[in-house]
DNA sequence: GGGCTGCCTTGATGTGGGTCAAAAAAAACA
DNA sequence: TGTTTTTTTTGACCCACATCAAGGCAGCCC
């Protein structure tokens, strides 16, 4: 986990303008801005390198500078699951901080990545100043937290095309023009909805053989999100 | 959700007890107890009562008082799945606080209940001057989150026979000869596995036949519970 | 007794999807 | 540019499990 030097001054810059696009900080006076600067330590990672793993004691939490953080754990049988993949300008790993059992999972880059270590102690004495942090620190948790019981939701759902189908739903909605574009591999993907790449590709094939998308590259279209979202309810209707 | 009036006196003198036990105000000084215990309001629900829906407008959160409250999802093909069951002690519903899509889940009192509802304003207030409470808000919050992804190790535990086989070495450990009854039909006992009762049936007899339990209607006598284990981790070895 | 009605078990069959293997396509690098 | 490396796609195969269907077995009540 190589930690690479910068000049002093220009990262402060730098480092500054990130913090106040990140929602956990923005709004912070500009005093305080600097301070939390003043303590948080920039962190480079290699495609695959891990920021920490399951029951290791935490050292704060992080904020994604650029990059992507797949957060994950391996379950018993060594299988790895997929929790949540942060990109830049989220915060990951708030709920080691008030936890005696340290990182409830595993932390690794999926590509080149900085990330902003946010160190436990002036984290816990900024928060003490600054009672609003807490409240968006909560926040934040509970969007994890939501995160989560959205994946409970999905891994009850039978067969990937449904789990496939309600992704795609899910991701159209955001768009304007039902043009969802990858930010991982497909394999990143086939993960995330718990399955293999080989079957992830089968499955588009499948949609994009019955026009209801068409796939080039890292770029999904959606040509009818309706009829996209009538054969969800249709695959969830008969169960 | 009826609420019952009681000599105010005696109430709050009770609800004092009652947070100084909960984890979550253990140690606030007794003037801040006092003003806790002015702005809190007692509910009272039957069995299968429901303290809240997904998706209503946050109140604030809950302290449970006594019974137990089932905090579950309906997911999108309509079968109820279980998140946690709270009893008296714990406090739920932290993550609605700052969150402004309402409850992320549905709760409903399995047996006669008294809850407290901890209304959000004055609560918010109170963070601002007691930002320990924050703390423990967080660390409260993190121990959801850390059952949240143990249920989603479980849902992973691929084969039903890993699954059955950590049924029945949960199970065996609450009893001392290692003979389980059930309370309902086996078909019930599938649907908790999440399999079929042919299957579990099936699974049942292969064990039977390798002389590590023997099966009577519905009573289950498990012969040598660290066997069961060995064989559960061997199962979860190899993947 | 002889019919019901549930639950459990066992057999036969079909299939979703995981895995291995290898070709095809894209990206990365020299 | 060609050459390696990574990603994606396809094909072949297999297995765990759901599903359908048919018996056993109880406990019922008439």
């Amino acid at each position: 986990m190589p930690s690479a030097p910068r000049p002093p001054d220009l990262k402060l810059t730098g480092l500054i303008g990130t913090l106040r696009c990140a929602q956990l900080f923005s709004g912070l006076p500009a005093e305080d801005l600097t301070t939390v600067a003043g303590f948080i330590q920039a962190v480079s990672l290699g495609k695959d390198d891990y920021l920490f793993h399951e029951g290791e004691p935490s050292r704060g939490c992080y904020l994604v500078q650029s990059g992507a953080i797949n957060v994950h754990r391996v379950n018993a049988a060594g299988k790895e699951q997929v929790i949540h993949v942060f990109r830049s300008g989220e915060s990951l790993a708030e709920a080691s901080l008030a936890s005696p059992t340290g990182y409830p999972a595993n932390a690794r880059a999926v590509e080149p990545s900085t990330v902003l270590l946010i160190p436990k102690a002036p984290l816990l004495d900024l928060i003490g100043r600054w009672p609003d942090l807490a409240l968006r620190m909560l926040g934040s948790m509970s969007a994890h937290l939501r995160v989560l019981v959205s994946m409970l939701d999905d891994l009850t759902l039978k067969d990937v095309e449904t789990r496939l189908l309600n992704w795609l739903v899910k991701h159209a909605r955001d768009t304007q023009d039902g043009v969802i574009h990858l930010r991982g591999t497909k394999r990143v993907l086939a993960a995330e909805l718990g399955t293999s790449s080989e079957t992830l590709s089968r499955t588009l094939a499948r949609l994009r053989d019955e026009r209801l998308i068409s796939v080039d590259g890292k770029t999904i279209a959606v040509h009818d999100a309706g009829q996209l979202a009538a054969m969800l309810r249709h695959n969830l209707g008969e169960a």
